[in-house]
DNA sequence: TTGCTCCTCACGTCACGTGAGGTGGC
DNA sequence: TTGCTCCTCACGTCACGTGAGGTGGC
């Protein structure tokens, strides 16, 4: 198991208690400490300041940065490509010229997502779709299983999922034997 | 850049040429030959045989099976949690209860893809409306550029979605310097 | 003072990537 | 025979995970 985050609860006062922790950070976004702690070393995040223990202090805006970097890394975004993301207005001399170019690594990134959307969509509804086929077999007591389900009615049907074709195919009960 | 995969075209005889090459494989379901491979190492995929000369060849179900595992990797899931899935009715010793743990195990996966989905249909819909509210700035010669935006008029609306807040803060342009 | 939180190394892991060097097969 | 495809090591990489051992701070 990795490093414990204690559950939250309590006011801040408004200067300095403002300031979140590196636990605060990883919790609010569902992250652990190490990645906060590894996003610091990569150059993603930066803390204010430290406690004079070494101890990080951010701003709140910064756990709103890692809110995003969070949900690009969800979406399959590598870090170095989120750096440069993060970093457009940074490179560009102008604000057109930023705008620009980030509306246009923006465009390429949504583009990439509606087509993880698509897949993960389809893969969605073929895993449901399974589950209601499957519900045939809940009471099935024929010898057919497991070798031979794929004669069985319930498999002959045309336009079957392809999970349920891969897991209950012949090949979903594999010998393992040493001949 | 990796070892390349040609391109498809030529049809294949019924018996023998029926099977797939790794680099069919591969080139299918849009892997690279060496996460076939290693796909085979780890179990999840078993060649039909090999060719005299060590070449794998594999029965097209393997195919189908190959790209629920792609899927469900996209999908962000483990390799031991695809094994898992995969090895259901082999597990179980009735047809009803590997329906039962398979459903039960779909089940938590299309919930978790649910929330995914959730996600990055939430991340895709922020990116789109920060390249709507950016195109504000493509005109934009203001001399609050880089460091003043967040006063201007088009970063002070309300519920300017979170990508925006992140790269066009003034946080958006560190210093980067020494002192 | 007790506990819980946070710290820094530093090695481990997962899922492949990336050559090097060699052979297969139409 | 030429080229393109596939092969086996084997080390590298990315994004952290996982202790070990120690300190901070209310």
């Amino acid at each position: 198991v990795a490093e414990q985050l204690p559950d939250d609860g309590r006011a801040e006062s408004v200067e300095e208690g403002a300031l979140l922790t590196t636990g605060e950070m990883a919790r609010r976004s569902s992250n652990t400490l190490r990645t906060v702690r590894f996003y610091e070393e990569e150059g993603i995040l930066h803390p204010v300041r430290r406690t004079e223990g070494g101890h990080r202090l951010f701003d709140p805006r910064e756990l709103e940065r890692l809110t995003l970097v969070t949900d690009m890394r969800s979406a399959g975004l590598s870090l170095d490509e989120i750096k440069h993301v993060l970093d457009v207005k940074q490179r560009s001399g102008s604000a057109s010229g930023a705008a620009r170019e980030a509306t246009a690594i923006l465009n390429r990134r949504i583009e990439a997502l509606r087509d993880k959307l698509a897949v993960l969509t389809r893969l969605q509804e073929d895993l449901t779709e399974t589950t209601n086929v499957m519900t045939a077999c809940l009471d099935c007591t024929d010898s057919a299983f497991p070798h031979r389900c794929e004669s069985c009615r319930v498999m002959v049907q045309p336009s079957l999922p392809r999970s349920m074709r891969v897991l209950w195919s012949a090949q979903g009960c594999r010998s393992g034997g040493t001949g």
